[in-house]
DNA sequence: CTTGACCTTCCAGTCAGCTGGAAGGTTTAC
DNA sequence: GTAAACCTTCCAGCTGACTGGAAGGTCAAG
């Protein structure tokens, strides 16, 4: 199977499946006589994987370790769980911080609405607006 | 007021206060007969602008939009209020992504409690929990 | 007078995951 | 025979917000 092939057949770009390779995701195929890359079928299932392990949000990296395990002759069982369970933390995370900020800009945009710009532009401030908000730094 | 001063002032790195100006967000100060920068008191104060809305969440770019905006002159009330319900389409939209994630992690989670690792070892594919998840490709 | 903290410029790299393009060789269809 | 579609390598760039390091100049304290 040639590159192009390979890469339709998972919804990807041949520069995206060399690319996989070059980073060690994928292993070098076999070269036709024109030095073509040939593909074996089962190219398809483990590009495929990759794929599927990166929709369910596990990065490129991860993915090459997972893959390592199962080359190696290991099950991976275990390592994904753990992938799987670091992700969810990751996720709840990312949420949480999120919702702040939508909290945050929810009061700056109530905050603007009983503001006249007329009143800003004279000041010394960028912007009133904003000025108050974070009140880090 | 030197770079170092003005940095830790507003919790940066003087490299960072340089990158800002590389990048246009800060004006270029006055130097030194040294050559060293030397910034008014005021510098303080737009520096702390920018971590704010940075912390609002406003990307760099827009927040140099706003102070060129507030630069020439202009009150920048409207287009900050646009930035604002922008951002807050965008959060409400990776918010939904996030949790659409989540379920799906949660869905691999509970599938991989019902696999024995033992099963899988012999098995052509790399990982049962994750090989039937996205189903796309 | 020397040590150390600070400053300068410039170049390059980081993270992740690709993508674009140049310059050339191969295969396939008409 | 020729045109289009495919393949190859290599090099560079993109996003965003910095960060690291080299090589050198300056300032304040003891």
């Amino acid at each position: 199977m040639r590159i192009g092939e390979l890469a339709e057949g998972c919804g990807v770009t041949a520069k995206t499946v060399r690319y996989y390779e070059q980073i060690g995701l994928l292993p070098a195929p076999a070269r036709t006589s024109a030095g073509y890359r040939d593909y074996p079928v089962a190219a398809l299932s483990r590009l495929r994987f990759v794929r599927t392990a990166q929709a369910a949000g596990l990065t490129l990296a991860e993915i090459t370790g997972v893959l390592g395990i199962h080359d190696a002759g290991a099950s991976p069982c275990a390592h994904v769980v753990a992938l799987i369970d670091a992700h969810l933390v990751e996720i709840a995370d990312r949420i949480a911080q999120l919702r702040a900020a939508q909290v945050e800009l929810e009061q700056l945009a109530a905050r603007a609405a009983t503001l006249d710009p007329a009143d800003c532009t004279g000041s010394d401030e960028v912007c009133r607006i904003l000025t108050a908000a974070g009140s880090g730094c």
